[in-house]
DNA sequence: AATTGTGAACCTCTTCACAGCT
DNA sequence: AGCTGTGAAGAGGTTCACAATT
């Protein structure tokens, strides 16, 4: 929950403002200056009433009649959203998982900066992956004060993740991205998103093995 | 939807099946031979009313007084997921994510095994990686049909992805994960699920950004 | 004594439908 | 005339609470 007048937000609905803004983007790129409702719905398979629903809970940002001015709205969820400014990023794990992450494009346009990246694997730590030189995990204190850093992403086995977890927690570090297939345990007052490819790919092997009635889209 | 008592199951329920079986393989390494629905919440931050409520859509698994036998269960949410046997998986795109992609233990643990990489850069097609040499996206069709494959992955970037998804429906693909953010459309007779990384961590700068009361674990 | 399986109650999210604005 | 913004209705998912079972 968030807002100024007090009502819940639905976890559903902010990952729709992070389609939406992409599909602006997308919109603007191609010309278009206004957008309807409808179009946004299109753009991805929703409907419009659900595209107005949760734009209404932050605001009147449309035109009656004439629909969405594509860059206000896209300024107006950039500023939602909070990805109207750079957030600095730390990186636990230099696997395969976590380099590829390094050089992910998507994080970077968003504002998302990967400033410093740990690992705990002397063969690793000293390395330079896409320009960043990877740091000692027992080191994370000092470098997580000095980039201030409040997001982190861990991209370490299961079985170091909790561990991982609670140091960060020490630091001060107030978001988690969990790519470990294990659910994390943290204290009220943080924030755990968890990215688990397996669940995702498992699901597609559930709905070949046994949905009749395909859906359009899942997730 | 799916079951033969013609019920529908949601996206919610099969994810957390997911989420059972990993605990049952942890609890079981750790040599717990039965386990109550409230310990397989614990695990996974529910409650013990959704556990055995999820189970009860596919059968009776347990024992009252006891509660279910660990390998009984995995064993039943294997066969439930289509995780019994191993699935051909093709992957499209050789870039940074794709190759992480290639060596990623979670999938061949659970019996998806990516047994063809495509590419439409020439100056990949023809490199190995993880034992496994890209191939030329021209000649999809002949290797999604020697390989029997039925699930694809796609991790190429945005502007391509619907051409990708286009051509791999022609090969009676019939399920996707797709890495590339923007909403992909197949007919209905098609499952797509979509990961995108970049909305994962936005929905943290949101709740770093608005939200006052924390919630324990997203996702 | 302990724990499941499940109908009913509850709560949350989505869709409808239309008043209101441009 | 067209499209938004939103209260109300509807659909769907979660939790409660307890009978049933071991």
């Amino acid at each position: 929950m968030a807002l100024a007048n007090g009502s819940k937000i639905s976890d559903a609905t902010v990952r729709r403002l992070s389609k939406y803004y992409r599909s602006l983007k997308y919109a603007y790129d191609r010309g278009m200056r206004t957008i309807s409702s409808q179009e946004l719905a299109e753009m991805n398979n929703l409907t419009a009433a659900q595209v107005r629903k949760d734009l209404s809970f932050f605001g009147a940002f449309g035109r009656r009649g004439l629909g969405y001015y594509v860059a206000d709205l896209q300024r107006n969820i950039a500023r939602i959203l909070g990805i109207n400014k750079t957030w600095n990023v730390a990186l636990v794990g230099a696997g395969n998982i976590g380099r590829a992450l390094l050089d992910y494009d998507q994080f970077r346009q968003q504002g998302f900066l990967i400033k410093v990246v740990f690992d705990n694997d002397p063969n690793k730590i000293g390395n330079v992956y896409h320009g960043l030189e990877v740091r000692d995990f027992n080191n994370v204190e000092e470098e997580i004060r000095n980039n201030k850093i409040k997001i982190a992403i861990i991209a370490v086995p299961a079985q170091f993740a909790q561990s991982v977890v609670d140091r960060l927690i020490e630091c001060k570090v107030r978001a988690i991205l969990n790519f470990a297939p294990i659910t994390i345990q943290v204290p009220d007052n943080m924030f755990v998103r968890n990215e688990n490819m397996a669940i995702e790919i498992e699901a597609l092997s559930f709905a070949l093995t046994n949905r009749k009635e395909p859906q359009r889209t899942m997730s």
